[in-house]
DNA sequence: GTCTATAATCGGATAGAC
DNA sequence: GTCTATCCGATTATAGAC
């Protein structure tokens, strides 16, 4: 559609997508470094490479730029669980959604801490998040897996603290990613190494649950 | 001894020592919600009860009172791990560290929230900790597990990254506490559900290791 | 649409009265 | 030894020029 005005473009420009990005991803950096309170948007803006009150033109205030990047956390998340229903085997599905954690942990550790940062704080931002969405997702799966005990898949016990070992472990890598550095000789774990990581999550968590 | 002073009195009041434990506790309490810079030295004097300048008083800056809250941290840390020495046999001796990580987050959980942050943000205060005592500390008990492998006491695997899965999962019961909160009806673990979450802990994961 | 300048507030730390 | 008053830099956000 042509109309009169004297310069046409895109309601969103691509130099705006492009700063936004970045403002976007310099945020996502210095939330999981030092927390929603301790980040500030100088910081922000600065990585990002724009004046650091221009970032008020991109995202209203500080908390809208947490909370854009809090959504797309709770996304990744739930993606990477659906995982856990592509197969009816125990052992297939909880094999895919331990080695979908160890990924998304490997591939966004910043998503990771800034949630572990959030939850810290009280989880002021996502506590509806968890008291909803969470809380039916874990309930469903939940049922799923008191079926597999009854039908004598899986060894007795309660899912939700199952639940809990696998999000621990597998966030692990990512939150404390500078720790297993500093244990590692001062170097991060190699692909190598970490492939051998997730192989013996998924090992010691299936034997674990394993009938004998 | 009496001296010549007109009021000869301890060196450290009692009303001094209280305050600066009072500081103490309220500064563990808001750097495990906010990290050492979302923290404010007015609301650690707020909370503690004391006038937010007369903070200096008893430590001289932000930092060194994070410093000693920090140290103090380590110190139960390297008391809970010291649980695993106490026995020769693998299954009592991963069974007590379980058992001593799970009590720890249960009885301090802001000192683990505390860590958490510490690593979030680079470490920057206990990264010689990190890359000396605690590197230490594991390459030792890595060494205990390997002879335990080739005694065919425990399954094959890489020790570090099953210590990774030890702490974070004992650590997640402190770290994420608030979460598994919202997931248990908005109310805290029970001392009945975290008894059975830590046998489950335990068990999970001894039968994880255990030979066929 | 993007920048500079600046307002308004909060932060850690200090001075000095009591 | 403890408090009040305050400095000064940093912080979030806005106003308005370009």
């Amino acid at each position: 559609m042509t109309d009169t005005a004297p310069h046409p473009r895109p309601a969103r420009s691509a130099g705006r997508e492009l700063k936004e990005k970045g403002l976007f991803e310099a945020a996502r950096a210095v939330f999981a470094e030092e927390g929603f309170k301790g980040a500030t948007t100088a910081e922000i803006a600065r990585r990002a490479g724009v004046p650091k009150a221009n970032l008020h033109y991109y995202f209203p205030t500080k908390e809208a730029l947490y909370r854009a990047v809090t959504e797309e956390i709770l996304t990744d998340w739930l993606a990477a669980a659906s995982s856990f229903d592509e197969k009816d085997d125990p052992k297939e599905a909880i094999t895919a959604y331990i080695g979908a954690k160890m990924d998304l942990a490997r591939a966004d550790p910043l998503g990771s801490r800034i949630w572990a940062s959030e939850i810290l704080r009280g989880a002021p931002v996502i506590k509806d998040f968890l008291e909803t969405t969470l809380a039916e997702w874990i309930a469903s799966r939940e049922a799923i897996m008191r079926r597999w005990i009854e039908a004598g898949k899986i060894r007795p016990l309660e899912p939700r603290y199952f639940f809990y070992m696998i999000w621990a472990t597998t966030q692990h890598y990512a939150d404390f990613e500078d720790q297993i550095r500093a244990l590692n000789g001062g170097v991060p774990l190699s692909d190598e190494q970490f492939q051998k990581a997730k192989a013996q999550v998924v090992d010691t968590i299936l034997h674990g649950i394993t009938p004998l």
